[in-house]
DNA sequence: GTAATGACTTGATCAACATCAAGGTCATCC
DNA sequence: GGATGACCTTGATGTTGATCAAGTCATTAC
């Protein structure tokens, strides 16, 4: 039996569906995995053809599309590295794919067996329920993190990043370690480093904050709070 | 045995963690699910007490945060309305609550008795399939919504909203309908309506729409692709 | 008929940010 | 010691889109 590739694996383990599963069952599940390397334009399933795999994209990108009466292409959904396709067809016991795969670029993705996926849940609803837990968590996440950026202006989120990393009940300075160049934190937030410059300037001016090179003093968290009208 | 009013079994219906559950498990669940009324500020549940319960937020807001040494409080999330809370706790099995809840303002909530909701899904790993695909595809969703409100401005959003409503492979043109008011499609792709409208003009102008009551033609679809990078 | 309403458009103005360009500081390397 | 390169800051300028205000239709109300 070949075994896959140490690199494959992380790959999977890094993802939701796979992370907490025990090593035998996860070796069972290998079991039914393989390695397809897609070229551009390729399709890897299409409509109606019977669904007894899902995938993992490893590298490129994957469009997912419907094809309606007359010939119509409906982008459904394009997959980045990282994410899953097609398990939702699995777990819902599909019988066949509704949709069809086609790579748009050069690829690499993960052939995984739904049938041992499938056996390895059913026969562990300890495994079940770490992943439900796991996805539960990254929805909420990704909701915050949603509405954070959904914050209208750039020093909202410099805000609200700061409360995150804080927050007090109480009024007192507090220190906030950046562990990471300030660029980095201005993508995160989703501005350009001179803009966080200068956004984290004028809180100075007010008076909110105060900024050294591996921290920012917070001054006056409650005030901050405020702004956020939390 | 009390029943819980019907409205509230509609919340936790269309909620994914309840949305598949049949019924005599969805029945025996609710065996297991109480009302409660929080006043603003009233503590919920606190760090270390046994997490025996998991929440469903029907009504206000409600804080989640986390104590630290000497007195620091970490906001770690806020619920809103319709989601699910600490039942990540619940379902990676921790005896106690690392967390405490807080009522921001008067809140209705519904707890939810965990072994009961355990062992409902560890029965049936039918049950358990179905809320891993549900969960699986609200992710999926809301990285594309995501993805797409990241679209740095309003010409590619309203691009992006059209071509995930055609999206043909062909360069024919094509009627979007749009089966809505226009402000409310504008504040869809978050623009406001005078944006939207001008917005539409401009494509107009180019040639690669023409925009009529109940619908826009899209008139060159690839090139509208192309202006996405996809 | 006239008035009132609601959805959309259009124009003018303004604030927020990105971008471009030019320094400044600091650590590392030769 | 001087050169290099990362990172950050600062200033000038341009674009984008929100906001305010006014105007167009079409529909419904009186």
């Amino acid at each position: 039996m070949q075994v896959l590739n140490p690199d494959f694996q992380e790959a999977m383990r890094s993802n939701f569906l796979f992370m907490d599963i025990n090593k035998e069952d996860f070796a069972t599940i290998l079991q039914g995995t393989s390695v397809c390397e897609l070229r551009a334009g390729e399709i890897l399933f299409s409509q109606k053809q019977p669904a007894t795999d899902f995938f993992l994209l490893v590298e490129g990108k994957i469009k997912i599309s419907l094809l309606s009466f007359e010939g119509t292409q409906k982008v459904v959904d394009i997959i980045n590295p990282g994410n899953t396709f097609a398990e939702v067809i699995i777990l819902n016991g599909m019988e066949g794919y509704p949709v069809n795969a086609k790579a748009l670029s050069n690829a690499t993705v993960l052939r995984i067996n739904a049938q041992k996926y499938i056996q390895v849940l059913s026969n562990s609803s300890e495994a079940c329920l770490k992943v439900i837990s796991r996805l539960s968590a990254r929805l909420h996440w990704l909701m915050n993190e949603m509405e954070r950026l959904s914050l209208h202006n750039a020093s909202y989120r410099l805000i609200s990043y700061l409360l995150e990393d804080i927050h007090h009940e109480s009024v007192e300075e507090t220190k906030v370690m950046l562990g990471a160049p300030k660029r980095i934190i201005a993508s995160r937030i989703s501005v350009t480093p001179e803009t966080f410059s200068r956004t984290l300037k004028n809180l100075t001016k007010d008076d909110l904050i105060e900024v050294f090179d591996e921290h920012i003093l917070v001054k006056n968290p409650s005030k901050l709070r405020e702004m956020l009208f939390i």
